[in-house]
DNA sequence: CAGATTACATGACAATAGTCACATAAATCA
DNA sequence: TGATTTATGTGACTATTGTCATGTAATCTG
C-alpha cells in the first residue's frame, strides 16, 4: 500500500517554508535530503504505534495525520492534527522513549521519514536548530496545559465549540455561507478530538445546526456563526 | 516576606544530585552559582504569575512548589506539584512566551533563582545539558498527553485514586498503618489536581475512608490498599 | 450489484458529578 | 482570647453526559 515515489529534493520543498526545517543551511538540507524517504501514505494507514520505537522522524509534505492516545476503554483521545509542514515523533525520539501515541492519516499524505541519525546529526551540529525544536516543543506543552485545563474546567458543549473553531481556523476555506472546514472527520473522530463520546458529538452537532450556528455540506462542516460558536465556547466571550 | 539568606553553591547542593543540572561542569556550575539568588518563600507565596514574562528559571532546593492554571470559571487546574531538584519556568523561557501557568509554595520552599542570560549561556556553551533539557521537556510532554486522556476518559473517582497513588509513590513515607502522604493538601487543591469540584473530592476521599483504602491523620493521608486504589483507578487493573 | 460493514442518528435511561445552601470545625489574626 | 476567615463536611437537587439499544443511511468490497 505504501508507495515510495521521486520525491521533492528538501531544499525545494514548499512544505519546509512553514517548518522547523526552514531555517537550516544548505549542507545541512543536502543531508537531510539525501537521507530521507519520501512516502504516499493513504488514509487509515498507520504510522506508528504507541509503545514502538521511535527510529526517525516524519515530516508531513501533504495530508493529515491524527495523533492520539489509546485510553484503557479503548477510545481514541486524538493529541493534535497534524498537516503541512509539522513534524511527527520528534518527542518521542529526543525524549529517548518508545512512542508515547499513535499516528494515522486522515486525509492522503506525502511525508517524508528522517532517520535518527541523520537528524540527530543536523541538531548536534546545528545549535540555532536544537534552539527552534526546543522552542517548539516548550509551545507545545503550553498547549497542552491548556488542553488539560478546557478538559477539566469547561462543559462538552463549550469545548466542541471550540474545537470547531479551531478547526476552522486551520482548515477553514472561505465560501459564500460561511467557513468551510475542509477536512473529513468522522463523528467518532471529533469526539476523540473533544474527548466525549459520539452520540454527544452527534447531539450536540445537531444543536449547533438547528441554533444556525453551523451546517453541513456532505461530510464537511460550514462555520456559519463563529461569533456564536466563540460565545458559546467560553465563559467570557 | 521573602528572605534572602546566604546559599549553597550549587556544586554543594544536595538537590542538585537529581536535577538537570547534575552532571554540568564545574566552571559552568561556578557560573550558576555566582549568578544565582537564592531566596526562602512561605507557604502561600507566589513565584510567577501567568501572563508575566520569565526572567530565569527557578530550581527548588527543598519545599513543594505547585503550577497551576487558572480556568475561566476561576478553578485551578494544578498542572503539576513540583519538589527538591525539579525546575520551573524553563519552558516558558526556552518557548519565549510568556508564563503559561502560575506558580505558589505549597509547602515552606527554598528556591534559586537563576538568571535568563546565566542559564542561556551555559544551554548554548553545554550541548550535553541542552540535551537533557529537550529530553526533560519531551517527558513532560508524554506526561501531559496521559493526563489529557485521563481527564477525557477517566471518571473522578478513578482519577482521584490514580492522584492518590502518585502522591504516595512522590511524598509517601512508609509507617506502621500504611504509607502517609507527607504533604499537606487542602480538599480544594486535591480538586485542583484532579480537575473536579472540592465538594467531589470530600464526598471521595470519604468513601476511599469508609472502603478502608485510606485514612486520615491529622491534615495528612494514609493510603492503606495500594491496591484497591490501582483497581479503583483503571479499567484493568 | 448485493451483502457487509461502517457511519450517523435518536430515544430511553442511568449515573456521574456539579451547584447551591448551609452547618461545623479549624486556623489565623488582631 | 475572641472574632473572622478559611477549610471541611453534608444534604438536596439538577444538569450533563455516558451507555445501551435500535434503526437507517452511506460506503466499501468481493
Amino acid at each position: 500500500m505504501k508507495t515510495i515515489e521521486k520525491s521533492t529534493p528538501c531544499e525545494l520543498c514548499m512544505s519546509r517554508k512553514f517548518s522547523l526545517f526552514s531555517s537550516l543551511s544548505e549542507p545541512h538540507l543536502c543531508h537531510l535530503s539525501d537521507h530521507k524517504n519520501f512516502i504516499t501514505h493513504k488514509k487509515g494507514q498507520i504510522l506508528f504505534y504507541e509503545g514502538t520505537k521511535p527510529l526517525g522522524v516524519f515530516c508531513i509534505n501533504d495530508g493529515v495525520v491524527k495523533v492520539f492516545k489509546t485510553a484503557s476503554n479503548g477510545k481514541e483521545q486524538i493529541i493534535r492534527l497534524a498537516k503541512k509542514g509539522d513534524f511527527l515523533g520528534y518527542a518521542s525520539l529526543l525524549g529517548e522513549e518508545s512512542y508515547s501515541n499513535s499516528a494515522t492519516i486522515v486525509e492522503d499524505a506525502k511525508i517524508c521519514f528522517v532517520p535518527r541519525e541523520s537528524f540527530l546529526k543536523v541538531l548536534a551540529e546545528d545549535t540555532e536548530f536544537h534552539r527552534r525544536v526546543t522552542k517548539a516543543l516548550c509551545h507545545d506543552l503550553g498547549i497542552m496545559e491548556d488542553k488539560l485545563t478546557d478538559a477539566t474546567q469547561k462543559s462538552i458543549r463549550e469545548r466542541l465549540a471550540f474545537t470547531l473553531l479551531k478547526l476552522s481556523e486551520t482548515y477553514g476555506i472561505e465560501g459564500n455561507e460561511g467557513e468551510k472546514i475542509d477536512i473529513i472527520l468522522t463523528r467518532e473522530e471529533i469526539a476523540g478530538l473533544v474527548g466525549t463520546a459520539t452520540e454527544t458529538v452527534i447531539r450536540l452537532l445537531s444543536e449547533f445546526k438547528k441554533d444556525e450556528l453551523i451546517d453541513f455540506e456532505g461530510k464537511k462542516i460550514l462555520v456559519l456563526d463563529k461569533r456564536g460558536l466563540a460565545r458559546l465556547s467560553d465563559f467570557y466571550g
